[in-house]
DNA sequence: AATTATTTGTGCGTATGTATC
DNA sequence: AGATACATACGCACAAATAAT
């Protein structure tokens, strides 16, 4: 439905006038914004000229002039003095891009995101980038304010970590203003389902698979899980643990796995709890969510009077700074972390520079082998 | 000098017009700008209205209007119908302001600097405020880009540690719009000495005499000193490390402190630079002049055969991870790091909200004592 | 190389609407 | 109710930049 088009008719126009509670610019406003939604116009493209406009929908130039402008300061049009105007945001005085990168991520403080921001500003930096940081702490509202601000900055490209990537989110629209002005949009962590952008995420199931054959390969089959339940990345661990043993004919007995959430953990992995007896009654090994899981059943056992990896290996997830901190060093799968964020700088930077627009990437993590697991046919 | 005085004669005008490059309407922004930074409106104060400011410089109200739009556009001004044009910015629906605090670093991945954001983030997140971090890595026009885009942004406080401070800063201009329109500045870590902001820095002379006097209440007399010289905190310790030698009457021989650089640190600290040995030859304890040197005279120590802190007591700064991640737990004194960002938090919160607009102040330094120190009269 | 048409930029005038005091 | 302020909208003229002739 086209807003403008009964303007046409002067006489019309003269009803909408009044009918209509928004004034001539604010609806010619609307209707450019409208045609590049649509895709009607892309960036680079020339519009109508004001006179044109004015022509056209029977409005003065002045008023043209007035959508215009305010459609220039909002970023969604420029003015070249002589040629006309077009889609898209004015490039600086030498031709090129800001140099400028936004990163949106959901917290600064949390337990990953230190080391994949200290990826990207590595790598950014050394490549003469400067990075404009967020958190929305992944609240819908804050990501929104995040996105108008960076919209109105001039950025060459967007790194954004989705917030509540598993529900509907509401600012896909300010996501799409990206990509119709030619930012380069590049999600890491996650993805959104309504969004077909690009993105560099890690392969959680692969970790968990890795974790468990390791086990296996050490001549281990009484392997037990410690799992995060309210955790996708929980979920994913142990599907590729899971998948492991299956390969390996090795039957999943529902006993042999321990699940926790953020509140239990320290009732159900405590030393007295009872929790955690199975491990060394049933199995010679255990699959831990993270790196201080692990520390947790180190000790746990130390309390019993045994030690890791004589009387029970470990294998976790992570290498955390942890893992190298306690007198056992662990054996844990490596997230990418730091690899993440500057696989992520350097994709951006292709992005923004090269021909290839769309990457799908998953890290494929790897093992690290340290002292927490011994191999038991080997004595 | 006033721009636009001349402007007020009608040939006057038509000479100027035609010699000044500029248009009207800029040069009228500029005059109002200047009236601005002079401090002749100051914010919420009422300019002239449109039709006075026509008159004044025999323009039309279409010229003024266009002048004005600008400067409300880059936060200068406010317009509201049937009141007045007003300098500073529009408030948000409520009235209140936009909960969104801006904080400029130098790096983000700096050995102190995680620390420092994680305090902020965490105050400021807790009490509903959200944050836009940018960071200049030490460049003047870095700094620049990132004030301009603050400006841009509808932000309530500004933390900023200085770019350079040690030299004059090309954008205190910047800094002092923040000021002008009311928005609280607080810096961290350091302050420009050409501005009179409020600031929140570490007292690392009160530092350095901390870590000496502890070592001399423990009853060492023969103390060295490892600093680092390309870094003014290494200057401020050694200060504070003299003061206390003074005072207890110990002379400080030259011999008994080395000074390192970021780059010579790697060989005169190495084992067999034979740098280090002056430290057990002459010396019951040292000052180190961070946990990382620390680490690196325990391991030269335990290559010697000899241990900690039996043969050699060590106090170091910082408090960093390593000082608890290896076998002998470091005693050092406590940079505040996160306190230091909890604090600016608060302060800007307080700046925001209170009556108090002005904080200098700087924190002191506590010490840990762990088990890198003993007394040598108790044995 | 100069001319011309087109397009945006600057500037003036006027009138009326709407919010505020 | 009236005065004042900014908001919307129309008209015109000329300058400056651009591109094509």
């Amino acid at each position: 439905m086209d807003i403008l088009s009964t303007l046409i008719d002067k006489r019309v126009n003269a009803v909408l006038g009044i009918n209509s509670e928004k004034p001539k610019y604010q609806l010619l406003k609307e209707h450019i914004i409208q045609e590049i939604e649509s895709r009607i116009y892309k960036p680079g493209d020339k519009i109508l000229s004001e006179n044109e406009l004015a022509e056209k929908f029977n409005i003065s130039r002045h008023t043209v002039r007035q959508a215009i402008g305010e459609l220039v300061v909002e970023g969604w049009l420029c003015r070249v003095q002589g040629k006309g105007t077009f889609v898209g945001r004015k490039l600086n005085e030498k031709g090129d891009k800001s140099r400028t990168i936004g990163v949106i991520t959901t917290y600064l403080d949390d337990y990953i995101f230190p080391s994949i921001i200290r990826g990207i500003d590595g790598i950014l930096s050394s490549k003469g980038y400067n990075i404009v940081l967020t958190c929305t702490y992944n609240q819908h509202d804050n990501e929104r304010v995040a996105l108008e601000n960076l919209l109105r900055q001039n950025i060459s490209g967007l790194i954004a970590e989705p917030t509540k990537s598993a529900i509907p989110n509401p600012n896909i629209d300010l996501y799409h203003r990206f990509e119709d002005s030619g930012i380069p949009l590049l999600f890491i962590h996650g993805a959104y389902k309504q969004l077909d952008s690009s993105f560099i995420v890690e392969d959680d199931t692969e970790a968990g698979y890795i974790a468990a054959k390791h086990l296996i390969d050490e001549g281990h089959r009484k392997i037990g899980g410690i799992f995060k339940i309210d955790d996708i990345q929980g979920h994913y661990r142990f599907s590729g643990f899971h998948k492991a043993l299956l390969e390996a004919g090795i039957s999943l007995s529902e006993s042999k796995v321990l699940w926790f959430d953020t509140d239990d953990k320290h009732i159900k992995l405590s030393s007295d709890s009872g929790q955690l007896d199975f491990l060394l009654e049933q199995c010679t090994a255990v699959v831990c969510y993270n790196d201080q899981v692990s520390l947790r059943i180190i000790d746990f056992i130390r309390k019993k009077g045994l030690s890791v990896p004589e009387d029970l290996s470990i294998v976790s997830f992570d290498d955390s700074q942890l893992s190298v901190a306690s007198e056992v060093k662990l054996t844990t799968v490596a997230h990418p972390k730091e690899v993440l964020g500057e696989l992520a700088a350097k994709t951006i930077i292709d992005m923004i520079s090269g021909s290839e627009r769309h990457y799908n990437i998953k890290i494929k993590p790897e093992l690290v082998v340290r002292s927490s697991t011994k191999n038991i046919n080997r004595r």
